[in-house]
DNA sequence: CTGAAAGCGCTTACAG
DNA sequence: CTGAAAGCGCTTACAG
């Protein structure tokens, strides 16, 4: 393959000129940028982009560094559609993507992945951290590698969704109906920072109106749609009398509404079910999904956007994006007799 | 940061020396490694990837190669599953998994992806190739790049699902239940070879069987749910006395399905479904699907094996793996009255 | 078993 | 505006 002294060769001029050529600096006549660029093409010359980054300190790689938690990354649609807009943009500037997973313990990320942060492989990354157990992006801060974090931990720079604001839309809209015998369908707190947020949000909510929260009854799912027909079973068994249910994810609701299907009961006019996120099959489900939307896609194309400025030296200024009320058919107003 | 040579002063050994023992040389003596292991422990030294690729040529990185075509990639759960079967080969191994997503004109894959594959950093590639248009593992064995093919584009080495006898299965089962008023959803041949093998093989079940394939009603979708509803109202619109419907993908299908009930009709009394893939939401669907279980997860992963071993020289044989009929809830015989 | 030295293909001050 | 030269941090024959 060409190198850069070939095309020096072929063109007359010195690699040191070629090289500018390349980075488009200025300062050299219009003939001998039309005689590097003909030999360019006639070598069909590429650059040799370690040799680069060894000189130069840049890779044009970023890393996007999803950590290998709970079930299984690559089914969630919400990292999905985050991952969908991060590729957008850095497509269009012609950046890498690597894409990172690295195991969680209480002792922090795994070797590997500290390992590819000191290998100068990385001119950025954006994280997803919102794991309690360890911060993912806290280690490349420390290393002085640019990075963004989608979530809660290690917020230098952030995007997040206002999941406190999302929760509370959700206990809003259900209170709204006139439900009051509701079941709150959740995760274990310590899985997920931002899901704790979706909880204090839907206890303000329902604090705010005079209620008692802790008086309503909560089982804890694990994310799945099966866990969300258990938790259902379980919520309902032991109050029969529920009339809504509220569950921190779309797929623990679709769950939940096949299990209270499966009992004979109808969604939403024996029981509302509310959830979360958002996610494509929402709309499309058999009853279709009241929930809310959390600016997936766009989450990912701002952090990507964030990080390119960051990288470039420009001013950052983390962001909060606001959720969205999205009412389907899954929930109703409380029915008179029950 | 620590540099090879720093080890090496703290040492007092070579610069050569250090790098022999990380890169497990035999002949030194026990001492002078655990001299350098401890020089390496103290400085918390880790290799400069980019300085180490220039010199040897190697990265670990390799590339997943996905063609940014039809319905947003992201979101489909086959290429999902194999994007997890491949992670979980390479996490192992230690290498960098670098996410490639060309876009696909009839003159081939745009430059980014050409320039990538001329730039160093790849040690190899795993491609999805299954798109008429044009090839994108290619281009990569032009240039020497030891490369994975996931279909039938550019097939060196490669791995198939058996998309024939997957068709076949489909059909098969579709017949054996007594069914011969079939709607077929399918999608326009120019979008996937995969799926024009799936075709054939349903083709030659009906042969097989003494029918006339070109009389069962076709509409093309377009992998979505969405689309899958709007075919089958349209199939079913022209032809009323359908008895089952054979879906080229689940997501077609379950929009079939959704249309049926819509119509106040049921699954599978009045009209049988069956659809292709068997996606993680098939199982939990309302009326659970009869599907095709197209080994997603495994083709990755076994992909991602015979990478390394082509990589390592070690000779290679292609895989063809099987499909299987996951028979759920979305078909039945055909009932006596229709 | 160990080390001196060349070389991988770029970029970047520095002179001119 | 252009070029000579040093240097980025490794690996790898080659000697010894």
């Amino acid at each position: 393959m060409a190198t850069l002294s070939d095309v020096a060769k072929l063109a007359g001029v010195s690699t040191a000129t070629v090289s500018k050529v390349l980075s488009n600096t200025p300062y050299f006549t219009e003939e001998t940028r039309l005689k590097v660029e003909r030999a360019i093409k006639e070598l069909n010359y590429s650059p040799n982009l370690p040799a680069r980054a060894l000189a130069s300190g840049r890779t044009e790689i970023i890393a996007v560094v999803f950590p290998y938690i709970y079930d299984p990354l690559f089914t969630d649609p919400f990292v999905l559609h985050m991952l969908q807009g991060i590729e957008a943009v850095c497509h269009e500037r012609g950046y890498n993507l690597l894409l990172s997973t690295p195991r969680l313990t209480f002792e922090g990320p795994d070797d590997l992945y500290l390992r590819l942060l000191r290998s100068h492989y990385l001119d950025g990354m954006i994280a997803l951290d919102n794991v309690p157990l360890a911060s993912v992006s806290e280690p490349a801060r420390q290393r002085d590698i640019p990075c963004i974090t989608i979530g809660y931990h290690a917020t230098h720079h952030y995007v997040r969704t206002d999941d406190h604001g999302g929760g509370m839309q959700a206990m809003q809209h259900i209170l709204d109906l006139g439900h009051r015998q509701i079941g709150i369908i959740s995760v274990s707190d310590s899985l997920n920072i931002a899901l704790n947020h979706r909880l204090t949000g839907m206890r303000s909510a329902a604090e705010a109106r005079g209620l008692n929260y802790d008086a309503f009854p909560t089982a804890q799912g694990d994310f799945s749609v099966d866990s969300g027909m258990a938790e259902a079973a379980a919520l309902l068994a032991q109050h029969p009398d529920l009339t809504a249910l509220v569950c921190l994810n779309d797929r623990m609701a679709m769950g939940a509404i096949q299990y209270i299907r499966s009992l004979g009961k109808r969604v939403p006019e024996d029981i509302s079910v509310i959830g979360y996120d958002d996610i494509p099959t929402a709309a499309g489900f058999a009853t279709p999904l009241t929930t809310i939307f959390n600016q997936a896609p766009t989450s990912g194309q701002v952090a990507a956007q964030l990080l390119f400025d960051l990288i470039e030296g420009k001013p950052v200024q983390s962001v909060v994006l606001p959720t969205q009320l999205v009412s389907r058919a899954s929930t109703a107003p409380v029915s008179r007799e029950s």
